[in-house]
DNA sequence: CTGGATCCCACAGGATACTG
DNA sequence: CAGTATCCTGTGGGATCCAG
Protein backbone atom coordinates (compact mmCIF):
# COMPACT_ATOMS: atom_id res chain seq x y z
CA UNK A 1 0.00 0.00 0.00
CA UNK A 2 1.09 3.32 -1.09
CA UNK A 3 -0.40 4.76 1.92
CA UNK A 4 1.75 5.57 4.97
CA UNK A 5 0.36 6.61 8.53
CA UNK A 6 1.72 9.71 9.64
CA UNK A 7 3.96 8.12 12.58
CA UNK A 8 5.78 6.48 9.20
CA UNK A 9 6.14 9.37 7.37
CA UNK A 10 7.48 11.01 10.41
CA UNK A 11 9.69 8.14 11.32
CA UNK A 12 11.05 8.43 7.19
CA UNK A 13 11.60 12.28 7.93
CA UNK A 14 13.45 12.05 11.39
CA UNK A 15 15.55 9.20 10.01
CA UNK A 16 17.09 11.64 6.95
CA UNK A 17 16.85 14.30 8.71
CA UNK A 18 18.86 12.87 11.35
CA UNK A 19 21.37 11.61 8.61
CA UNK A 20 21.23 15.26 7.29
CA UNK A 21 22.48 16.70 11.06
CA UNK A 22 24.83 13.92 11.47
CA UNK A 23 26.75 15.18 8.06
CA UNK A 24 26.84 19.09 9.80
CA UNK A 25 29.98 20.27 11.25
CA UNK A 26 27.58 22.50 13.24
CA UNK A 27 25.42 19.79 14.27
CA UNK A 28 28.88 17.78 16.08
CA UNK A 29 30.57 20.19 16.96
CA UNK A 30 27.41 21.41 18.95
CA UNK A 31 26.91 17.68 20.04
CA UNK A 32 30.49 17.86 21.70
CA UNK A 33 30.21 21.13 23.53
CA UNK A 34 26.44 20.36 24.77
CA UNK A 35 27.86 17.36 26.53
CA UNK A 36 27.66 17.92 30.21
CA UNK A 37 30.74 16.61 31.32
CA UNK A 38 33.10 17.85 28.10
CA UNK A 39 32.30 21.64 28.89
CA UNK A 40 33.20 20.65 32.89
CA UNK A 41 36.52 18.93 31.35
CA UNK A 42 37.77 21.50 29.20
CA UNK A 43 37.01 24.15 31.60
CA UNK A 44 39.31 22.05 33.72
CA UNK A 45 41.98 21.32 31.66
CA UNK A 46 41.93 25.15 30.60
CA UNK A 47 44.57 26.61 33.18
CA UNK A 48 46.67 23.47 32.56
CA UNK A 49 47.42 20.22 32.58
CA UNK A 50 46.17 17.50 34.63
CA UNK A 51 46.37 14.11 36.09
CA UNK A 52 43.42 11.54 35.81
CA UNK A 53 42.66 11.06 39.44
CA UNK A 54 43.14 15.03 40.02
CA UNK A 55 40.48 15.60 37.32
CA UNK A 56 38.17 12.87 38.78
CA UNK A 57 38.50 14.98 42.41
CA UNK A 58 38.32 18.94 40.91
CA UNK A 59 34.63 17.90 38.62
CA UNK A 60 33.83 16.35 41.71
CA UNK A 61 31.04 13.51 41.24
CA UNK A 62 31.59 12.29 37.76
CA UNK A 63 31.85 8.51 37.63
CA UNK A 64 35.52 6.94 36.63
CA UNK A 65 33.12 5.80 33.43
CA UNK A 66 31.99 9.15 32.28
CA UNK A 67 35.46 10.65 33.01
CA UNK A 68 37.02 8.00 30.55
CA UNK A 69 34.30 8.04 27.96
CA UNK A 70 35.13 11.81 27.95
CA UNK A 71 38.65 11.76 27.71
CA UNK A 72 38.64 9.49 25.15
CA UNK A 73 36.32 11.37 23.06
CA UNK A 74 38.09 14.57 23.82
CA UNK A 75 41.46 12.76 22.94
CA UNK A 76 39.62 11.13 19.46
CA UNK A 77 38.64 14.81 18.01
CA UNK A 78 42.43 15.80 18.97
CA UNK A 79 41.12 18.29 21.39
CA UNK A 80 43.05 17.04 24.08
CA UNK A 81 46.75 14.76 24.30
CA UNK A 82 46.90 11.50 26.88
CA UNK A 83 50.49 11.67 28.18
CA UNK A 84 51.67 8.21 29.56
CA UNK A 85 54.36 8.13 31.80
CA UNK A 86 55.10 4.29 33.25
CA UNK A 87 56.71 4.94 36.08
CA UNK A 88 55.49 3.02 39.06
CA UNK A 89 52.06 3.97 40.07
CA UNK A 90 51.23 4.84 36.47
CA UNK A 91 51.02 8.21 36.01
CA UNK A 92 48.56 9.72 33.45
CA UNK A 93 48.73 13.71 32.37
CA UNK A 94 45.87 15.44 30.18
CA UNK A 95 46.19 18.37 28.65
CA UNK A 96 44.52 20.53 26.13
CA UNK A 97 45.77 21.06 22.32
CA UNK A 98 45.56 24.11 20.32
CA UNK A 99 42.29 23.25 19.09
CA UNK A 100 41.39 22.68 22.55
CA UNK A 101 41.93 25.65 23.77
CA UNK A 102 40.39 27.15 20.99
CA UNK A 103 37.14 25.39 22.24
CA UNK A 104 37.71 26.74 25.40
CA UNK A 105 37.85 29.95 23.89
CA UNK A 106 34.59 29.05 22.62
CA UNK A 107 32.84 28.52 26.03
CA UNK A 108 33.95 31.35 27.30
CA UNK A 109 32.41 33.51 24.69
CA UNK A 110 29.03 31.33 25.41
CA UNK A 111 30.06 31.78 29.43
CA UNK A 112 30.25 35.72 28.53
CA UNK A 113 27.10 35.80 26.80
CA UNK A 114 25.46 34.11 29.60
CA UNK A 115 26.55 36.52 32.29
CA UNK A 116 26.09 39.27 29.91
CA UNK A 117 22.22 38.07 29.51
CA UNK A 118 21.08 36.02 32.19
CA UNK A 119 19.52 38.78 34.22
CA UNK A 120 16.98 39.46 31.21
CA UNK A 121 16.38 35.87 31.43
CA UNK A 122 15.62 35.51 34.78
CA UNK A 123 13.15 38.43 34.52
CA UNK A 124 11.67 36.73 31.45
CA UNK A 125 10.74 33.75 33.66
CA UNK A 126 9.69 35.18 36.81
CA UNK A 127 7.24 37.31 34.17
CA UNK A 128 6.28 33.89 32.96
CA UNK A 129 5.77 32.06 35.79
CA UNK A 130 3.62 35.25 37.91
CA UNK A 131 1.29 35.71 35.31
CA UNK A 132 0.37 32.23 34.79
CA UNK A 133 0.41 31.77 38.89
CA UNK A 134 -2.42 34.83 39.18
CA UNK A 135 -5.53 34.09 37.67
CA UNK B 1 29.35 7.31 63.27
CA UNK B 2 31.37 10.13 61.69
CA UNK B 3 33.08 8.16 59.05
CA UNK B 4 31.59 7.80 55.31
CA UNK B 5 32.07 5.01 52.85
CA UNK B 6 33.28 6.71 49.70
CA UNK B 7 30.08 6.43 48.15
CA UNK B 8 28.87 8.78 50.40
CA UNK B 9 31.69 11.44 50.20
CA UNK B 10 30.78 11.02 46.16
CA UNK B 11 26.96 11.26 46.31
CA UNK B 12 27.24 14.18 48.87
CA UNK B 13 30.03 15.83 46.30
CA UNK B 14 27.95 15.29 43.39
CA UNK B 15 24.72 17.10 45.18
CA UNK B 16 26.76 20.04 46.33
CA UNK B 17 28.16 20.24 42.69
CA UNK B 18 24.67 19.99 40.99
CA UNK B 19 23.15 22.76 43.52
CA UNK B 20 26.38 25.00 42.19
CA UNK B 21 25.71 23.93 38.49
CA UNK B 22 22.55 25.03 38.51
CA UNK B 23 23.04 28.24 40.40
CA UNK B 24 26.20 29.04 37.87
CA UNK B 25 24.34 31.13 34.60
CA UNK B 26 26.54 29.43 31.98
CA UNK B 27 25.83 26.37 33.21
CA UNK B 28 22.01 26.84 32.36
CA UNK B 29 22.85 28.43 28.64
CA UNK B 30 24.84 25.48 28.40
CA UNK B 31 21.74 23.61 29.54
CA UNK B 32 19.23 25.47 26.77
CA UNK B 33 21.40 25.56 23.63
CA UNK B 34 22.46 21.84 24.31
CA UNK B 35 18.78 21.13 23.58
CA UNK B 36 18.30 19.51 20.56
CA UNK B 37 15.96 21.22 19.42
CA UNK B 38 16.32 24.47 21.03
CA UNK B 39 19.05 24.98 18.73
CA UNK B 40 16.98 23.43 15.52
CA UNK B 41 13.84 25.99 16.75
CA UNK B 42 16.02 29.25 16.87
CA UNK B 43 17.69 28.56 13.62
CA UNK B 44 14.43 27.88 11.89
CA UNK B 45 13.08 31.21 13.75
CA UNK B 46 16.10 33.03 12.62
CA UNK B 47 15.11 34.33 9.11
CA UNK B 48 11.36 35.23 10.27
CA UNK B 49 8.11 34.11 11.87
CA UNK B 50 6.82 31.02 11.49
CA UNK B 51 3.45 28.92 12.78
CA UNK B 52 3.41 26.07 14.86
CA UNK B 53 2.88 23.75 11.99
CA UNK B 54 5.15 25.15 9.97
CA UNK B 55 7.77 24.60 11.88
CA UNK B 56 6.92 21.02 12.71
CA UNK B 57 7.40 21.00 8.71
CA UNK B 58 10.56 22.81 8.39
CA UNK B 59 12.20 20.62 11.16
CA UNK B 60 10.70 17.48 10.05
CA UNK B 61 11.00 14.79 12.33
CA UNK B 62 10.01 16.25 15.53
CA UNK B 63 7.37 15.19 17.88
CA UNK B 64 4.38 17.32 18.51
CA UNK B 65 5.28 16.62 21.96
CA UNK B 66 8.54 17.88 21.92
CA UNK B 67 7.80 21.04 19.68
CA UNK B 68 5.64 22.36 21.99
CA UNK B 69 7.93 21.39 24.84
CA UNK B 70 11.03 23.36 23.20
CA UNK B 71 8.41 26.47 22.21
CA UNK B 72 7.52 26.77 25.81
CA UNK B 73 10.35 26.91 27.50
CA UNK B 74 12.10 29.07 24.71
CA UNK B 75 8.68 31.30 25.37
CA UNK B 76 9.45 31.09 29.44
CA UNK B 77 12.89 32.16 28.92
CA UNK B 78 11.52 35.33 26.43
CA UNK B 79 13.62 33.97 23.93
CA UNK B 80 10.97 33.94 21.44
CA UNK B 81 7.17 35.13 21.33
CA UNK B 82 3.98 33.34 20.99
CA UNK B 83 0.79 35.55 19.19
CA UNK B 84 -2.09 33.44 19.37
CA UNK B 85 -5.08 35.01 16.17
CA UNK B 86 -8.16 33.49 17.61
CA UNK B 87 -10.02 33.07 14.15
CA UNK B 88 -11.63 29.84 13.14
CA UNK B 89 -8.70 27.65 12.72
CA UNK B 90 -6.28 28.87 15.79
CA UNK B 91 -3.49 30.16 13.85
CA UNK B 92 -0.49 30.94 16.45
CA UNK B 93 2.59 32.22 15.28
CA UNK B 94 6.32 32.24 17.09
CA UNK B 95 8.62 34.76 16.32
CA UNK B 96 12.20 35.44 18.09
CA UNK B 97 12.90 38.54 20.41
CA UNK B 98 15.98 40.66 20.35
CA UNK B 99 17.35 37.92 23.26
CA UNK B 100 16.23 35.03 21.03
CA UNK B 101 18.02 36.71 17.99
CA UNK B 102 21.20 37.45 20.09
CA UNK B 103 21.10 33.46 20.61
CA UNK B 104 20.64 32.88 17.57
CA UNK B 105 23.82 35.46 16.89
CA UNK B 106 26.23 33.02 19.20
CA UNK B 107 24.78 29.87 17.46
CA UNK B 108 26.07 30.93 14.80
CA UNK B 109 29.46 31.54 16.19
CA UNK B 110 29.06 28.16 17.00
CA UNK B 111 28.54 27.14 13.75
CA UNK B 112 31.37 29.55 12.17
CA UNK B 113 34.00 28.23 14.72
CA UNK B 114 32.40 24.65 13.94
CA UNK B 115 33.23 24.83 10.08
CA UNK B 116 36.71 26.35 10.77
CA UNK B 117 37.69 23.96 12.44
CA UNK B 118 36.36 20.67 11.44
CA UNK B 119 39.11 19.67 8.52
CA UNK B 120 41.23 19.54 12.10
CA UNK B 121 38.83 17.64 13.62
CA UNK B 122 38.03 15.25 10.83
CA UNK B 123 42.01 14.80 10.58
CA UNK B 124 42.24 14.22 14.09
CA UNK B 125 39.47 11.44 14.29
CA UNK B 126 41.14 10.08 11.08
CA UNK B 127 43.98 9.31 12.60
CA UNK B 128 42.88 8.13 16.30
CA UNK B 129 40.72 5.13 14.38
CA UNK B 130 43.70 4.23 12.22
CA UNK B 131 46.37 3.80 14.72
CA UNK B 132 44.45 1.61 16.64
CA UNK B 133 43.34 -0.44 14.02
CA UNK B 134 46.88 -1.34 12.25
CA UNK B 135 48.24 -3.23 15.78
C1' DC C 1 -5.00 23.83 13.75
C1' DT C 2 -2.69 23.83 18.16
C1' DG C 3 -1.63 21.60 21.53
C1' DG C 4 -2.36 18.73 26.52
C1' DA C 5 -2.16 13.98 28.78
C1' DT C 6 -0.63 9.46 29.01
C1' DC C 7 1.92 5.34 28.30
C1' DC C 8 6.14 3.22 27.34
C1' DC C 9 10.69 2.06 26.07
C1' DA C 10 15.40 2.72 24.68
C1' DC C 11 19.52 4.33 26.16
C1' DA C 12 22.65 7.52 28.48
C1' DG C 13 24.89 7.50 32.43
C1' DG C 14 25.70 6.34 37.63
C1' DA C 15 27.27 2.75 41.20
C1' DT C 16 30.14 -0.93 42.05
C1' DA C 17 33.68 -4.30 41.74
C1' DC C 18 37.65 -5.95 39.49
C1' DT C 19 42.38 -5.73 36.78
C1' DG C 20 47.07 -4.23 34.86
C1' DC D 1 46.99 5.01 39.92
C1' DA D 2 44.26 4.49 35.86
C1' DG D 3 41.22 2.57 34.02
C1' DT D 4 37.60 -1.64 32.39
C1' DA D 5 33.38 -4.57 32.75
C1' DT D 6 28.96 -5.16 34.50
C1' DC D 7 24.74 -4.16 36.09
C1' DC D 8 20.75 -1.15 36.82
C1' DT D 9 18.05 2.93 37.16
C1' DG D 10 16.23 7.59 35.62
C1' DT D 11 14.52 10.03 32.19
C1' DG D 12 14.26 12.02 27.61
C1' DG D 13 11.52 11.59 24.06
C1' DG D 14 8.40 9.04 20.63
C1' DA D 15 3.53 7.09 19.79
C1' DT D 16 -1.04 7.73 20.52
C1' DC D 17 -5.35 9.58 21.83
C1' DC D 18 -8.04 13.47 23.17
C1' DA D 19 -9.65 18.52 23.69
C1' DG D 20 -10.29 23.53 22.82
Amino acid sequence: MATMTAAQRREQARVEYDAFLKSCPTNQLLDRISDKWVSLVVSALAPGPLRYSDLGRKIAGVSPKMLTQTLRSLERDGLLDRTVTPSVPVRVDYELTALGQNLALLLTAVKDWAETHFDEVREARERYDTEGADS
